[in-house]
DNA sequence: AATGAATGAGTTTTCATTCAT
DNA sequence: GATGAATGAAAACTCATTCAT
């Protein structure tokens, strides 16, 4: 208690990082707990400030989420989707191209983190389903599609239902990340997402190949 | 008070339909609203008796959820299980057996509401989670590897990683239920299930054909 | 701590008294403290049950406030409106019944709570003020109206607007009531309303006289 | 930093106009939405300047309300309550001109609003009420008392009880407002006080007559 | 066995007020 | 003087669970 010593200030600093902040912790915390059993006040407490400062920056527990999921949906840029959907000749490259990209992004944990919390609280809060739908999943499904139907119809790839093909394409991803973060179920060699594309690609690949004759 | 006063009803409602009756309306509810939405109350009200009686039954809310898990799991017996992983030869007919037959259980809403419940309410009810993936997913995964594997051994199909590639054969349906249980999306020609496991056993097959040479 | 003490029960009684008994617990804090500044907590403690409980018998703090209104509106029945709307000849006697009526009704604290409570409340709680004015005021102010308009008609009174007249017949309780409860305002010989209204009726008997000639 | 550096702005901000810029955002805003849920920041943006510079005027957002309260009040001097009650002779023109005063004064909505205010908040904000009662009404009412108190004693007028008259005098006044502004209860002519005022003094001439005989 | 009245812990949200800058 | 970020206390409401009857 020398008078050096500096008091601590009641208020801490001003950032305006404070919002990443925020969504840091919140994110933390959606992580470990669920978004359902996570409290603003602990969100708060995490971010190192008080319950009502986080009313300053969101207005509501769920408008966190949504700034959540919008701060890992924005580097999804249209040209992303539009290269995909432009892609003529075999599509196959650029599935794979997708697809390779899609096991970078979900490796970070932090990442595929979003939308499970997404799919764990649709039907709390349907309007973040739309958002997530409305910013991934209705742009990613198109694209797919229209890079497949182009394939059929030049001949590359045989004949299959593009919409139907584009589950078929992500849903092994899909499925992986559910039963590992969802159910603990972790293959023998580890969760390595990027094992498992290969693997996928390999039978993707394969058959997609038109029939001869 | 003597016993003669009080007629013996003819009918007179089991005790032990009661359970099931419960299940019943916790089901309809659960798919309407959700688990976390729906209230004890509710369900008492919808079987048509008190909340007191609900927690004659069930000791908690969650174990509501975990008998309708339980009821809705019941029907996967050991034999089916072991069919699979015991087949010989080529495994194509015997995975197309099976997708088939996911296809057909899964066309039922009541069916695909159990899962898709499991996975919403996984982080606010691991013990759920992990009910099903015992009961459910520590059983089919393996028996598709085991059969894979067995495949691969024989040179039945081309050699692929038998347990990553369980998730390549279910992913897509998976995808599927999510995309148009949770984000509303459904595919020009509408849900059918059957149609997206036609179109994906015709990749999928292709895919595991041994390579020539 | 003797064995015989019956040990206080956790649940206490079931009453079907129980919304009256809430009713009044919120009726004794709204008056000391306004219904603004009374917590829910509050009025369960004083009716000896828990907040809980409250919502029990009231879907939310307004509907207490609502039952209130209604409680003590209830005894004014269309016939002693209709009475005052169809009394033929001179108004006056009718009026003076009328009044002294209401200086009964309100020399009773509660009663004089309640429209006071609208009163305060009226911008926070608009919906309860309808119900007050459709019940009351709707009924009361229509009902003098029409008793005046005839009055002034058959040459009973002295030709006055017979809607403005009616707040010229209602006002001076509503002052006195007013300066008492808000402001603490008494006069010397007390509060009495019956003194005031007698004094008034002076006034207001001799001011509607007809003028002769 | 010297005093050359920063040419002096030929307009400044005088500080001491700001307190009255607050009042004025605060009486609009205050009509419009009641003072309870007229937010301080509110205030201080429709005054354009920050919540912490109201603060720098008013030490609380009640004290906003009792400055509201006091430039209302300020324009009542001594003299015109003196005037009242040290008139002589028939009260009944001195009661005209007093509510004819009232009549001009209260038909400015923001003028009817501080009272309106006072009456709402009174339970939440007693010295308030105090304020105003102090103010106003702990000289009205006496001021009237003592010019009817001298004009019973004068024969002039019927004899009375002059402090409970007083409440007949001003009552209609008050029931008018509190009826059109609180309860939107409007007259088929119109909200115009001065109507009021004119049917209410015919009544209350005629019933202060004296007594021929 | 059955009821349903009662409990009470838990959560989001608001906002007057403070104070570091 | 002025700002506005930050605080923290308060309060309504929900509902799974309990238990007297």
């Amino acid at each position: 208690m020398s008078p050096s010593e500096k008091p601590e200030p009641k208020f801490r600093r001003r950032a305006n990082a404070r919002p990443d902040e925020v969504l840091d912790a919140a994110l933390a915390l959606f992580i470990d707990q669920g978004f359902a059993r996570t409290s603003v006040d602990q969100v708060a407490q995490r971010a190192g400030i008080s319950k009502g400062a986080v009313y300053l920056y969101f207005p509501s527990k769920e408008a966190i989420l949504a700034g959540l999921v919008n701060r890992t949906i924005a580097p999804l840029t249209d040209a992303l989707f539009d290269n995909i959907s432009r892609h003529q000749g075999d599509p196959r490259p650029a599935i794979e191209q997708f697809l390779r990209m899609m096991g970078k992004v979900l490796t970070d944990k932090r990442n595929r983190a979003v939308p499970l919390i997404v799919i764990h609280e649709a039907p709390a809060a349907p309007e973040i389903a739309t958002l997530f739908r409305t910013a991934v999943l209705d742009r990613a499904i198109p694209a797919l599609s229209t890079l497949l139907a182009q394939g059929v119809e030049g001949g590359h790839i045989r004949p299959i239902d593009p919409e139907l093909t584009a589950r078929t394409v992500i849903g092994p991803i899909l499925a992986h990340i559910i039963f590992y973060e969802i159910f603990g179920i972790e293959p023998e060699g580890g969760f390595h997402l990027d094992h498992l594309i290969e693997n996928h690609l390999l039978i993707l690949n394969a058959g997609l190949e038109p029939q001869k004759g």
